[in-house]
RNA sequence: GCGGGCGUGGCGAAACUGGUCAAACGCGCCGGGUUUAGGUCCCGGUGGACUUCGGUCCUUGGAGGUUCGAGUCCUCUCGCCCGCACCA
């Protein structure tokens, strides 16, 4: 017997499975019959830092399991790989340290590839694809140009967060404390044109749709808040003198008799229109103009601020004037921008009233019975709701109305790297799309990466002036780039096809592969990547590209690894996977990181414990191969061994494709060898190693496939997984627990299968049993084949 | 403030639908063996208290409750963590 020696072995059968191509994958040829059992695995794709940290070996290595048990239980198993390639890290350490985004990208894809091959993962990298190359973006873009034809894509001057010092604007993630993240800042508010996807004409079936899906109920929680759908009524508040009828969201429409005043958001139009040419004008004015620059934490956390506009509307149900101010704690994103003010039955309201003197007006008792409010007076709150929306309704001032939290998703970005939105200015015709025989759009160079103002594509002349694609007019690009997150909420897709050159992908190949049975990614992705992607394959099903509405059919979230209590994330490494690799080897790591503890709950990384999976293996190789030495085991043997290794069999089965467990499996063979080592002399011991290493090779899949070898087999990765005897699992004697009063007093040898009347004479009859009923008449209380409890 | 999650040995954890002494498996620790020594490796022990060594009692953050029976279900409470947060 060798000694083991992991990288010898490692290197060796990664070489073998890449010349058999062990772990690719064939599409099916057209008209090949759909109902073969497929089985896509898909884990959330690597931003290309330098290099892999603990939590990527954490989330591969599950998805790697999960790649073999699905293979070897008979699927055919799409597990691509790809890069998410473009966005700021690679821009700012192009500024930093010199050279081209993507000469650093390419770089770090070289070195992280390098790390996941030697990590064994079962990829079939004849699928890669990186979000930067122009083969890809060609058709982030070609997407773009469909969500634009149909209205889904969209410009508008929105807020944004603005940096006066670096002169660009800034993500919210980018925003701390008010401030700039990189040079401190503070941050402007400022209206700017953005490009937005139209993600809210899907907020209905983005929620409803929730209820198909097999995700974590967390996950589902954190998608329903973000999208945030509201119940409640638009009612009609009417200036008089402008003959203009303004529309506010309520939940509360039974409160509309309490509204004692009346609020706009310092950013509506509704400002402009209400004090033109007003004594107010100049004061209002000012007054807006302050209360929008300031960040919306700012306007969160201070005290109440407004102004009188001194105009008044009507109180639809009350039909009173009541007095129309301008106050930065209504914000405009949200409802029509407007609100009637209820201090009685609202604490905000009640702050601003206070502040400024303005009448409050109970109009709910404490039993929640309508009070001061006509004839509804005496109808409780709830019944009431919906009767003064109706009552409105009829005379044509109010209608029920759903209102959402959830914003249009704005992608554009003043930034380099990332992939050029498609379209030119033209002045005559407006914003044009760059023809689809004209893709892609090449990410052009440029000499300073730097925002300064304008986006960096707009200092490449040539680039940007560009005759207008309808009218040959003089043109100008677009110089914004596509936010990263429009880049990987399709690239699931693409591998289905990924070398399609005519399309993003070819349809049949989606429907083929598509929904993803098993996603796997950070619970950080919630309410970003996981919504958007959700958002794009409703869109696109309802273009007719593809034939399914949700992109992940079941999602689970890998815990984090933390070192030293902190999260490792890419910008902060920790520890590095080449060195653990150099040292233990791929295996060791594989079983460590896995065995740690449930694979949903954050791990503290030690590289002590990593040993003992070292020790675990060696083991394991002395055993097996002791074993390997001794006859080959009789069909059918039934020794304590063999039914412990089918009780194996069985436990690890249902925990990886029922329970979705994968710590305790490797307990469960840990078991087994433990079992062996004590009885090597069993008939079933060559049953026995041959079984725990079959179900070990999704985790250490090298040293497995070597000792399958050792063994006389070969092509374990191909091998079909074992499945367990349940005859040989059948005891025909159980062992019974007997209980006095839920205490265990004895534990007796009976037959299984006996009837609960002969348990429960058999209980009375044991000697411990009787010292404790003392010779009373019990209760009894029967598991069959289990457990007695006689109660006295 | 709103929403959600988690508390089990010295440590990571197990106990899957309430039912075989709660703590499997591993780390650590203790004892023994192999070894010139250390490490490796092998064997055994290891929740707590009491014990006449046969056992007895206690123990899943805390307090109640449901049940023949609760780590598991319910209520309250303490602690930690996460998401959202002037959303009308």
């Amino acid at each position: 017997m060798e000694p083991y020696d992991a990288h010898a072995i490692e290197e060796k059968w990664q070489r073998l499975w890449a010349e058999a191509g062990a772990f690719a994958v064939a599409n099916p040829a057209p008209g090949e019959a759909g109902d073969e059992r497929r089985f896509y695995m898909l884990e959330m794709l690597p931003y290309p830092s330098g290099h892999l940290h603990m939590g990527h070996v954490l989330n591969y290595t599950l998805g790697d399991v999960v790649t073999h048990f699905r293979r070897r239980t008979g699927y055919r198993v799409l597990r691509p790989m790809g890069f998410d390639s473009f966005g700021l890290p690679a821009e700012n350490a192009a500024i930093r340290e010199g050279g081209h985004p993507r000469e650093i990208t390419e770089r770090n894809i070289a070195s992280i590839e390098r790390q996941m091959r030697r990590m064994g993962w079962a990829i079939d990298w004849a699928r890669e694809v990186s979000a930067h190359e122009p083969t890809y973006y060609r058709w982030t873009q070609w997407l773009f140009l469909r969500f634009l034809e149909r209205g889904l894509a969209y410009r508008k001057a929105a807020p944004v967060n603005w940096c006066p010092n670096d002169q660009t604007v800034l993500s919210n993630e980018h925003v701390v404390d008010g401030r700039c993240w990189r040079c401190g800042a503070v941050v402007e508010a400022r209206n700017m044109e953005q490009w937005f996807f139209k993600i809210t004409d899907y907020a209905d079936q983005l929620l409803a749709d929730l209820d198909t899906i097999d995700w974590p109920e967390r996950t589902k929680k954190i998608q329903t808040q973000h999208i945030g759908r509201s119940e409640g009524a638009e009612l009609l508040f009417r200036v008089e003198e402008l003959d203009l009828d303004i529309p506010v969201f309520t939940t509360r429409p039974d409160t509309v008799f309490g509204a004692t005043f009346f609020v706009v958001a310092p950013e509506s139009p509704l400002v402009e229109t209400l004090v033109a040419g007003t004594e107010r004008e100049a004061e209002v004015r000012a007054y807006a103009r302050v209360a929008a620059a300031r960040s919306t934490e700012e306007r969160a956390t201070r005290e109440k601020t407004g102004v009188d506009t001194g105009r008044a509307v009507v109180n639809p149900a009350t039909g009173e004037p009541i007095p129309v101010w301008v106050a930065d704690y209504v914000l405009m994103e949200y409802g029509t921008g407007a609100i009637m003010g209820v201090p009685a039955h609202d604490d905000r309201d009640l702050e601003f009233a206070q502040a400024f003197s303005l009448p409050v007006v109970p109009v709910i008792d404490d039993d929640g019975r309508m009070i001061s409010s006509a004839q509804f007076d005496g109808m409780p709150c709830e019944e009431a709701k919906g009767a003064i929306v109706a009552w409105l309704d009829e005379r044509g001032r109010g209608k029920p109305a759903v209102s959402y939290r959830l914003r249009d998703w704005s992608f554009s970005r003043q930034r380099y790297w990332g992939a050029p939105i498609p379209v030119v200015y033209c002045e005559q015709c407006g914003i044009v799309p760059v023809p689809d025989d004209e893709l892609p759009v090449l990410l052009p160079e440029v000499s300073d990466y730097r925002p300064k103002g304008e986006p960096p594509l707009a200092s490449n002349a040539e680039w940007l002036n560009v005759p207008c694609p309808r009218c040959g007019g003089p043109g100008r690009r677009e110089a914004e780039t596509m936010d990263t997150f429009v880049d990987s909420s399709w690239y699931f897709l693409r591998y289905c096809d990924p070398h399609d050159d005519t399309a993003p992908f070819e349809r049949r190949l989606v429907d083929y592969w598509m929904p993803i049975d098993q996603y796997i990614g950070g619970i950080d992705h919630a309410k970003g990547h996981l919504l958007y992607s959700r958002f794009f394959v409703k869109a696109m099903n309802d273009m007719g590209m593809l034939g399914f509405r949700e992109p992940f059919a079941r999602l689970f979230h890998q815990g984090w690894v933390r070192l030293a209590g902190k999260r490792m994330s890419k910008s902060q490494g920790g520890v590095s996977p080449d060195e653990l690799l150099d040292q233990f080897g791929a295996d060791p790591i594989r079983v460590y990181i896995l065995f740690q503890g449930p694979a949903d709950q954050d791990i503290d990384w030690s590289p002590d414990g990593i040993e003992s999976t070292v020790r675990f293996i060696r083991r394991l190789w002395r055993i097996v191969h002791e074993a390997a030495a001794r006859p080959a085991s009789p069909e059918g043997v039934s020794t304590p061994l063999a039914v412990k290794a089918h009780e194996t069999i069985a436990r690890v089965t249902d925990d990886i494709d029922r329970r979705f467990v994968f710590n305790t499996p490797i307990a469960a063979v840990m078991e087994l060898v433990n079992e062996l080592a004590r009885s090597p002399e069993d008939p079933a011991a060559r049953f026995a190693a041959e079984t725990a290493v079959s179900l070990l090779q999704p985790y250490t899949p090298h040293v497995c496939e070597e000792l399958w070898e050792a063994l006389g087999h070969s092509r374990l990765w191909e091998t079909p997984w074992p499945t367990h005897d349940p005859a040989l699992l059948a005891r025909e004697t159980v062992v019974l627990v007997l209980q006095v009063n839920g205490k265990v007093r004895d534990r007796i040898e009976v037959p299984a299968g006996l009837p609960e009347d002969e348990l429960v004479e058999r209980a009375k009859a044991s000697e411990k049993v009787q010292a404790h009923i003392d010779g009373k008449e019990p209760r009894a209380f029967v598991v069959p084949d289990k457990l007695v409890n006689l109660v006295v």
